[in-house]
DNA sequence: CAATAAAAAGACCAATCAGTCTAAAATTAC
DNA sequence: GTAATTTTAGACTGATTGGTCTTTTTATTG
């Protein structure tokens, strides 16, 4: 069972999470964590040293509430083509509807870390090597049980696949308009049957 | 010729666009413009009515020292696979060497006027539209004279093609690695060739 | 239920924020 | 070169920032 001060603790997570996802950590300020919890300056000094530390600590649970989310859409899947375009739909509407308010927490997080905040940046590039590996595994996987040809690259098209995401959730979410990132990920499921034999 | 204000206005928005573009809007300080120009205060608001109106400038400054640094490339060149191969070496290595310090003010505008800064936001999607056009336009070219053949999607590819350079974008600066996005940028020249008969 | 320990409230603090205003300085026009 | 005008300096303001500390309230334990 957890204490008052870990559900606490949890509690003003989750409140903030989606907060500096949307605005970002220095637009983001400790009265609107405040507001957001309904709780006063000692309920969450209490529980944190730092608007840092809650920071960082919204960023993993917002990676790991997408990657949960995205865990269950590929473990359905047995092929490996089954579970790329597993990850495909999962981002289908992503930019009007994600899994935390505010987009992608990656990509937020990502450039708004840089050249502000590093702990926060090294904390996102390990989720985006860790989101890019988990791509490069699943085509291994595909090349391994011989469903792909030998020759795919399997690192570069896990960086090809996942640039195209980012770059179209960064041109849907700019133009309110989820049709940039839709289409390309429609590009992305006739790109991936070239791995065919 | 400039007035003395015109002139300090130009300084101004000079001066506070790199730091515009590296930290955002929120992040960065009227004390940091200061800083900058080596102004008081008196100086900055004798020239502009506040903060916002600065960061708007600025940010059409960097757009335009983009797109006339990109325009340069394109020019020289007279086949539209030609003007492509332009515009990826023009991101060659942009991640570390970018035309103005902090990278695509593009990708950093998008993400930090997101729920923050509606009429930079609307700024930012105006300078996306006209780079997606852009491309449109110089595939369009291609078909039209035949170089490439007609049924490909302009439009579609001019998604594909930004998407893929501002999602390497991302990757190359939160690893610290121009590879990530150069390597896209090798990936893309081989895929225009496909546009060819 | 009582005693103890843990957690939260909220007044308070110094620093910083964006922005104003008047006086001084620099530019411009004649 | 001087008078009129424009531009800039910089002290100042009220609001807000992140964070502290004591007091009060709430959990927890026996």
């Amino acid at each position: 069972m957890l204490s008052k001060a870990e559900q606490t603790k949890q509690f003003i997570i989750e409140k903030s999470a989606p907060i500096f996802n949307k605005k970002g950590f220095a637009a983001t300020s400790m009265n609107d964590i405040l507001e957001a919890t309904g709780l006063a300056k000692g309920g969450v000094y209490g529980n944190f040293d730092s608007k840092e530390e809650i920071a960082l600590m919204a960023f993993e649970y917002a990676n790991e509430r997408l990657l949960t989310a995205l865990a269950d859409k590929i473990k359905k899947e047995v092929s490996a083509q089954d579970k790329l375009v597993a990850i495909f739909n999962f981002y289908h509407n992503y930019s009007i509807y994600p899994i935390l308010e505010g987009g992608c927490p990656l990509l937020n997080t990502a450039i708004d870390s840089d050249f502000n905040f590093p702990a926060l940046k090294e904390r996102a590039a390990l989720a985006l090597n860790k989101m890019l590996g988990s791509l490069e595994f699943i085509i291994n996987k595909g090349i391994a049980t011989k469903e792909f040809r030998k020759k795919v690259n399997a690192k570069a098209e896990a960086n090809l696949i996942f640039s195209v995401i980012e770059g179209g959730m960064m041109m849907s979410r700019l133009n309110n308009e989820p049709k940039y990132l839709n289409d390309l990920l429609v590009y992305l499921k006739k790109h991936i049957k070239s791995y065919k034999k």
